[in-house]
DNA sequence: GTCTATATGCTGATAGAC
DNA sequence: GTCTATCAGCATATAGAC
């Protein structure tokens, strides 16, 4: 009943990479903040991870992956309109990220750019992750009522342009981007939907 | 009149950083590799760069993003039309980044990833840098025929949609994500044309 | 499964001869 | 301005008691 601390030590571990690495990225977190984050010995993280650090950013990407796709549906759904829905996600991602200090939301842009040329098994790890957000994003503009091939090229170019707005309204300690972008995207649903 | 070898320790000092930055980020990048790389001894590093490694990525960030900004008005200036020139750019740096391997044109998007909430002298270079861009292509956009609002809301799209499927393509190995990008920005100008 | 103590190598940086 | 030798500290990872 009390279930004052329901979350094991491997969830922890894992949670705990995940955070880091939204503000530092891969290289920049050690092992020890990640133990001590987690509040974990680092034999526990030897036990659970036993291929250690890339194997742990590996969970972490996955899980925090999963996770981060699920709000595209959550913050599109109460717009009838994908005209109206598509740059209000931005906006909702905007005032987010301003709230918190300017924190990615998710390490996996972040991460994905440090190892795409250095570390072949997050990489792959990380076009895993990316993979599966264009399948469900495609899945869900296409129960918005777009054309399939329409609902991945629009998801392909919402995800570019979320990553990278995100990275320079960080950078720039700016919402203005992340703004522009949305508007951006909202004209490239209009030009579809124009089409019918 | 041999000029062997023109470049000082200084600049291939920079070079070399931003080189290494470019496929490996900030963190992962040592000091030792780029003495290497540099062909510089650790003396002549300190000599050069009294603050150290951060001051050699700041120096490596500013010349590098000034070059790379400059590529906008050379891959846009032959096409007459907007609404042409704006993805054909997005398709050029497919080209180029799927023929060089996947490696990242610009160590800027991915060292600004990694330093936003942690290096804040270097976050304020890559937001320096990233702010140079908005201004040039902004100038550029305009001598285009946009107005001066539409100009800035155009290039913060294209930067934004530009870094982002950077990251995706070069992770995903596949030029998709930057073409999808750049039709979705070439939509964005036609609206922008249409209210004329 | 948990935890401490420790090994080994690499990190950024410095001292000081030339 | 160049270069070598070296520092102290932190990195990842492991051994082995509990």
């Amino acid at each position: 009943m009390t279930e004052q601390m329901s979350t094991s030590t491997r969830d922890r571990l894992t949670t705990a990479t995940a955070e880091l690495m939204r503000a530092q990225g891969y290289s920049a977190t050690s092992v020890k903040q990640i133990t001590v984050a987690a509040r974990a010995p680092m034999g526990s993280l030897y036990h659970h991870f036993p291929e250690g650090k890339p194997q742990l950013a590996a969970a972490a990407l996955r899980t925090s992956g999963a996770a981060y796709i699920q709000l595209l549906p959550l913050l599109m759904d109460p717009y009838d309109d994908l005209r109206d829905a598509v740059p209000a996600a931005f906006d909702a991602a905007a005032e987010q990220i301003e709230q918190t200090g300017w924190i990615n939301m998710c390490p996996v842009g972040t991460v994905a750019g440090e190892v795409a040329d250095s570390e072949p098994g997050l990489r792959e790890v990380a076009a895993e992750v990316i993979a599966f957000w264009i399948d469900e994003g495609t899945d869900y503009l296409t129960s918005r009522g777009l054309a399939t091939v329409d609902a991945r090229e629009l998801i392909l170019a919402i995800l570019s342009a979320l990553e990278g707005a995100f990275v320079l309204s960080r950078t720039l300690r700016s919402a203005e981007p992340l703004h522009a972008a949305g508007r951006a995207m909202a004209a490239r649903v209009e030009a579809m939907v124009a089409v019918r």
